[in-house]
DNA sequence: AGTCGTTATATTTGACAAGGTATAACGACT
DNA sequence: AGTCGTTATACCTTGTCAAATATAACGACT
């Protein structure tokens, strides 16, 4: 059996979390769906948490990462703002360019 | 505020985990105290997660992490192989790295 | 035989996170 | 005014994981 490496990257402001796997995901979903409800229902996961992660991001991020309106014909919705958008991309680069480079960490070493 | 990248990385046999950074800070205790009630206490941590976190790592390693005798005038004790020793070197020089390499991402993004 | 500190394991208890449910507020549209 | 789907929030239940407790086996040494 050989071995494998993995890892999770997350970005922290003021010694907390502000973006990790999962809220990018979440991030993602919403901007598809534009509404949070429907990216928590797409991904299995309950409004309620979700409500709490972007809370979270919202409020620890430098910017509003996204844009809520409540009411409305369609009953309101979530849309990512560009500085969201920046956001999930950068973090996306950083964690594929991180893989890549742990895998030639790995296959640098000489475990068996 | 100004944001920081942080990373985990954990080494995988078989799809599960092998060795990650509470398993590497407990071979190190091992390493240092000769004993895994010793090591666990130094950590703060309980004699029963140490105990199946050592479990885990020596089942799935390809050769044994360490070495238990018991009983004995000393009640007995645990010692590192020289192959636990190498993997935890592999696995800090690897995490070391990729600290740098992510700050070196982060710093050449233009996030604010 | 008795002592000692260790490894090894089962059982129970407690704390905390996750999830479910319920409800209110909102506002464009009919 | 009524409808609709959304955001927002409180409350309670449940499941899971960590911790505490208890006990046994072991073997060199006295």
């Amino acid at each position: 059996m050989d071995y494998k490496i993995k890892s999770r990257i997350w970005i922290e402001a003021d010694g907390e979390i502000l973006l990790g796997e999962g809220r990018v995901s979440l991030l993602k979903a919403i901007g598809e769906t534009g509404s949070l409800s429907k990216a928590a229902k797409s991904m299995g996961m309950s409004y309620k948490k979700a409500w709490s992660l972007i809370d979270a991001v919202n409020s620890r991020a430098n910017k509003p990462v996204c844009e809520k309106t409540i009411g409305g014909k369609s009953g309101g919705g979530t849309i990512l703002t560009d500085y969201g958008k920046a956001l999930i991309k950068t973090y996306e680069t950083i964690n594929e360019n991180c893989w890549r480079y742990l895998d030639k960490q790995i296959s640098q070493s000489d475990l068996t």
